[in-house]
DNA sequence: TTTGACCCTCACATCCGTGTGAAGGTTCGA
DNA sequence: TCGAACCTTCACACGGATGTGAGGGTCAAA
């Protein structure tokens, strides 16, 4: 398909997929009059891609773990060098701290809004009371 | 304190503290000279605040979540109007979902790495049985 | 054949978090 | 008293993700 349906199926812009092609995120092809040429799976790549972007990580750190989020689940064994392991094991680590960090912040804001819901409610009554 | 000892504690900059005051995310006192004066228990509100900020988290919704997040656990009255409420109801479902997509992202790379090293270890025995 | 909707590349613009440095005031110890 | 080490404000710069638009090619339908 070509960039417009790719990215009105993905809820992005022309602009960031060539952005992203050109950050390594993703292969493109090219048909015979320049256009650029997406495969259908990319419509879930992309999407996959836009959560991490979302997410806060950088296109840099994205490039780097793709290798273990492709699908078909298939080991590039050119990677099995200790530098590449390690860099893996360190974004695998920071991944772990940052979910213990944002679920220990989702956990606070729950309570709190817990909290304030009840509090809500107990004006409410406070005020049907001195209507009645 | 002053600005430069806060900064050293808390590994930032103070060109950041600055910044995260004029973002109104923390509170600062001044002395008698013009001096910037912080209170201790900014070394640990600031870092709350740079582990959120390094999660991907931007200091407008830094901001907002904020109330929820101070120790004391004292609950603000006035902040439970249905759009504050709402507001942050919001953000703790989108950290909800933001935490889902990290965990499985983390769990595909920690399966990867684990497949790698597996690999590395074949690797490395077909070489000690070859040499030997 | 022309027109409109695509596509291309390139470049400049924006916002955000952060760094850097200039120009000047305060404080403290030699 | 002077100098070093702080602090102040202000402004410009940068990198990364994204928007916008100019100038020009391609293609299909009217």
């Amino acid at each position: 398909m070509r960039i417009g349906e790719l990215a009105e199926r993905t809820a992005t812009s022309p602009r960031l997929l060539r952005y992203y092609e050109e950050q390594g995120l993703i292969r493109v092809g090219r048909s015979a009059n320049g256009y650029r040429d997406y495969d259908a799976a990319l419509v879930d790549q992309v999407a996959h891609i836009r959560g991490l972007l979302d997410a806060g990580l950088s296109t840099r750190i994205i490039r780097q773990i793709l290798p273990c989020l492709n699908e078909p689940s298939e080991i590039h064994f050119a990677d099995a060098t200790p530098d590449i392991i390690a860099t893996l094991e360190g974004h695998r680590d920071r991944l772990a701290e940052r979910i213990a960090l944002l679920t220990r912040n989702h956990d606070a804001i729950a309570e709190y809004v817990g909290s304030l819901k009840q509090c809500a409610l107990g004006v409410e009554r406070a005020e049907v009371g001195s209507a009645a």
